[in-house]
DNA sequence: ATAGTTTTTCAACTTTCGTTGAAAAGGGGA
DNA sequence: TCCCCTTTTCAACGAAAGTTGAAAAACTAT
């Protein structure tokens, strides 16, 4: 009954190997920055998440900023997203934007632009971020391909649209939108969405 | 030269009176839960900024929480500028909707709104605060008068695009739209926001 | 096998923050 | 004038969080 090691979860050195620490902690750090932004998470707590002690934070990713910019490195690529919008009609590309983000965000619970959304408030370095992804990974390439002028322009305005769907849907939770079949809010969003991309303004 | 009172910036009690400590506080609090969200702003660079010690935060609100709540009360009059919207032509509702934004928020560098937007990171009551604002007190009515259908659909519709381009424009600063003239930001996104009010979904 | 390196936990330190209680000072009514 | 209430500062407390250094355990190479 009174095993010495009972009480105590996890002996000091090293662990048996075959389970990666790096990885548990991303994951861990990923979904707290999701559920609570940069802010709101503890370095205690991810790596309670993770199964491990906080210090192995300073080890791996020498400190919670170093942890924060790995985490979010986004785990989807964009090379491959874009060109699967890019594949196909130029005037359904908004539909194939919007589902692409609905479904990455909803197997996502949210997503690395909620945990950015999240964390934008105090943390200059995720407005950085956020910058850099929405004009230059995402909008950017799919703008220069099928707009016809005014390339930064469009960029933002889909940003616009884009991340103020993910705020109301994911962040404030407002309904009927937060609970919406994926088809009902792209037949609302998408038509807007396209005249960003390749109407006339 | 060498006052005795000179190294003690206030003395102890109650100050010669005119001063009001809780409007201080309130104006304090609104600029620094504006730049840093409930999270990144402290009570005391509150207090400092409105030149009053930590604690009256406590005697005046009951503590950070009261606080906020109490400068989040909308300094401007719902209803105003609900009618203001209102007040013509249906079918330019949206232009008048977005350059009351736009003007609220150019002038109140970036507003309660904004403030909100980075407090939700961690903060349950100002996404409730935020559904009641957005649903209730603007978007709601507006929808109200002029919409035909799928009132609570159009309204949080609106919501993505004026809250998106809140979040585009103040928080994250994405370019060219961060230093767009109000006349470029309505043309390019009033006929959009206008479907969501009136066009077919 | 043994020495050295890497990984891991543990305990503690430091800082920061919200909050509290007491004391001081002005104002107002009896 | 005297007493009480309100307002204000001050000092300190307690909790929480990021970080650090040392010791222990497992792996690796010689």
């Amino acid at each position: 009954m009174a095993d010495k090691r009972g009480s105590r979860p996890h002996p000091r050195g090293r662990r048996p190997a075959g389970e990666n620490t790096r990885a548990a902690l991303l994951d861990a750090a990923r979904a707290e920055f999701t559920e609570r932004g940069f802010d709101g998470a503890t370095v205690r707590a991810i790596a309670q998440r993770a199964g491990v002690d906080a210090a192995m934070v300073n080890h791996w990713f020498g400190g919670k900023d170093g942890l924060f910019v790995a985490a979010m490195e986004i785990p989807v690529n964009p090379e491959e997203i874009v060109h699967r919008i890019l594949d196909g009609d130029p005037q359904q590309a908004a539909e194939r934007l919007l589902r692409t983000f609905l479904s990455v965000w909803d197997t996502n619970g949210g997503g690395a632009l909620t945990a950015l959304a999240r964390s934008v408030a105090s943390h200059e370095q995720a407005a950085q971020m956020m910058r850099e992804f929405l004009s230059g990974m995402v909008f950017g390439p799919v703008v220069s391909a099928v707009a016809p002028d005014q390339l930064e322009l469009r960029a933002a305005l889909c940003g616009t649209q884009v991340l103020g769907l993910g705020m109301i849907r994911y962040v404030i939770r407002l309904e009927p939108l937060a609970s919406a079949e994926h088809n009902t809010v792209v037949a609302a969003i998408a038509p807007n969405l396209q005249r960003y991309l390749t109407g006339v303004l």
